[in-house]
DNA sequence: TTTGCTGCAAAGTGTTTGCACGGGA
DNA sequence: TCCCGTGCAAACACTTTGCAGCAAA
């Protein structure tokens, strides 16, 4: 996976451009909240995002972090997605272009991104064999991540002092 | 794909031996809302469930779906699943042993399951290659089934009368 | 009689919407 | 001036929970 933590890009300057071919205006809660996407963990929530804009302008409303992202939602920035049925909450995901599928650890529910080149394979031939169209895949796995792993093995660090070191 | 519509097997038979073993009871409730699961359209949600057991009662309640779903989950009988994110609802999907994976039709919304057998040398490589421990893999694809792409090619066939001729 | 299951209503969670105000083009 | 974007509160859709009564063992 190289990094975990991948670049968001340039999803403000992205925005940007997209909000100037519409008319559209480049606010400060905009900003801090395209600023938070590219600062928070991994996949965030609309909550997970709101705490983290709101710690630059106080009186930034849930309702407009929505607005938000389910605009860079239509704009094609951003993807939402549902990792596990139960956790009730949308996931966001920057839209790069390259198909990227996610791996779910059980235990710090860190939230892994990799290319599953193989993939594409196994799909042409699924596609051909019942004679679908398929216009995209979504590949989630769910299981243990390295760390967690190596955790147990050497001795009682927890899962949830895993999150703690990653400052979760 | 051989049947899009396969058979659940013995759910009321599992479930009243799951019952038998913890002391619980297969009340009529029960019967009607394994049934009905047994004859809704595949994956079917909460409340498709409660709308066809409710027919053989109606003092049905939907809470009392809940229950028994989230009870047949917690015995490993079913499985809740997301197939995308904005459909609020999760669908229930019968847990059968062997990995099976879904085809979402975006123009009649029909589900079909199949095995992906290559998938699982692709996952085992990416197991290895990131060193993750996998225990559960999901893949759905989305696009236009075989159905809906003929209708589309015959000519005006609407997906929506697709979605007629299947009852839905 | 004990205990499990139910219906009902209320609460809970995550997300969306109507509205009036305020500020940028 | 126009109208876009915002905060706020209410509405929403789906799911869960507390409780009292009922029914099966």
């Amino acid at each position: 996976m190289a990094e975990w933590k991948h670049e968001h890009g340039n999803l403000v300057e992205d925005a940007s451009g997209k909000l100037k071919s519409h008319g559209g205006r480049m606010t400060d809660q905009r900003r801090f909240i395209l600023e938070a996407f590219r600062s928070a963990s991994e996949h965030p929530t609309a909550g997970e995002i709101f705490r983290i804009a709101r710690r630059r302008d106080s009186d930034l409303n849930l309702a407009t972090v929505y607005r938000t992202v389910r605009w860079l939602e239509r704009e094609g920035l951003v993807q939402a997605r549902v990792f596990e049925p139960g956790s009730r909450s949308e996931r966001f995901d920057s839209a790069r272009p390259a198909a990227h599928h996610h791996f779910v650890c059980s235990a710090c529910q860190r939230i892994i991104e990799f290319d599953a080149s193989g993939l594409a394979e196994v799909i042409r031939v699924l596609a051909k064999q019942y004679a679908l169209q398929v216009d995209q895949s979504t590949l989630v796995l769910h299981g243990v991540c390295f760390d967690c792993r190596s955790a147990a093995k050497a001795h009682g660090r927890s899962a949830k002092r895993n999150r703690i070191a990653r400052g979760l």
